[in-house]
DNA sequence: ACTATTTGACCCCA
DNA sequence: TGGGGTCAAATAGT
């Protein structure tokens, strides 16, 4: 589509221009006394926004096709129709995120992505000693948003969830208030923490949808985030509308000390160009401390989020050396 | 009463 | 045929 395309152009500016902001912090910080933190996350933000652009250029075309495919036309009440979303959801653009979240303050991560999920099921899944849980958008019946996510805590590393987001959210007034993302259980049950600060270095290593790692490595969600500093100086205020991939894709979200599962983040993402699918990025997150990540969404569940960070918080930047 | 979560059962597909 | 995904009744929470 051609609106479609030039908005990955605008995307693509934002990303690029939003790449240079924070470089000129960065350089503002190596003049001062700031901490090592406070600069890896800099450059990370840097990495993220090129990669993002990177992503939007090699991306090109793909997105739209899967957006055709993923929605049913109808809401499917009976049974007889829902015989048939199992193939509908084969269709449906997929997204992993890997998302590494530190539980050492009493929570983990929610999925506070700016929508409303309701968990629907959860299993046992073979080779995994965690079970898989399964959401879907609150506003299914009443919105018809498809939308649906998985999470899946790591065998390896509990602190890391894998989390596979299907379908699109056609719920944008379903979506929760940026501001205040409520509904969900994970927040309620720290309110506080989400309203403070949460760090968000994270890498997305590319879980291989192919094969290969592609390498997208995004040290934050690579959307619009308008980040925070303690002093709640947004320093990249940028949001970007008129996502291009909203209409497939996902987004995240952060601390959920409810289900072990659900301790998610925004998500950054690659795009398989072959069939139309998205490839799943994975985001790492190295969080000593998460206090609150919120999405300010509009159509574009992907990009658009509101991260407030703790300053002090530590980034390991080894992470993120590949 | 309404909404969300849990969980066993069912169904589809590889 | 078994694993994964979803449904839906039961239960819990507000």
């Amino acid at each position: 589509m051609e609106s479609e395309s030039s908005l990955e152009k605008q995307e693509l500016k934002k990303e690029l221009v939003q790449g240079m902001e924070v470089a000129r912090k960065l350089k503002a910080e190596l003049g001062l006394e700031s901490s090592a933190q406070n600069r890896d996350l800099l450059v990370e933000r840097i990495l993220s926004s090129y990669d993002k652009a990177l992503l939007i250029l090699r991306w090109n075309g793909s997105v739209s096709k899967s957006h055709t495919l993923q929605q049913p036309q109808s809401p499917l009440p009976n049974k007889q129709e829902l015989k048939h979303t199992s193939q509908k959801r084969k269709l449906m653009p997929k997204l992993v995120n890997r998302v590494k979240v530190n539980s050492e303050n009493g929570f983990e991560g929610s999925h506070e992505d700016g929508y409303s999920w309701r968990k629907y099921g959860q299993k046992n899944i073979l080779g995994n000693k965690y079970p898989r849980s399964y959401y879907r958008c609150t506003f299914r019946n009443t919105k018809d948003c498809w939308a649906t996510k998985q999470v899946q805590r790591s065998e390896d590393d509990h602190n890391i969830f894998d989390i596979t987001y299907k379908g699109s959210h056609t719920c944008s007034k379903g979506k929760k208030n940026a501001a205040m993302p409520a509904e969900s259980p994970e927040m309620q049950e720290k309110p506080q923490e989400s309203q403070t600060n949460f760090q968000n270095m994270l890498t997305v290593a590319t879980a291989n949808l192919g094969n290969e790692e592609t390498a997208c490595s995004f040290t934050s969600p690579l959307t619009s985030f308008g980040f925070r500093t303690q002093e709640n100086q947004n320093f990249l205020p940028s949001v970007l509308e008129n996502d291009p991939f909203s209409g497939s894709l996902f987004q995240t979200h952060l601390l959920s000390p409810n289900t072990p599962e659900s301790n998610y983040f925004p998500s950054p993402f690659c795009a398989n160009e072959l069939e139309g699918t998205y490839s799943n990025p994975c985001l790492e997150f190295k969080v000593p401390e998460i206090i609150s990540a919120h999405t300010s969404t509009t159509n574009s569940p992907i990009f658009d989020f509101d991260f407030s960070v703790d300053p002090n918080f530590r980034f390991n930047a080894s992470r993120f050396s590949r």
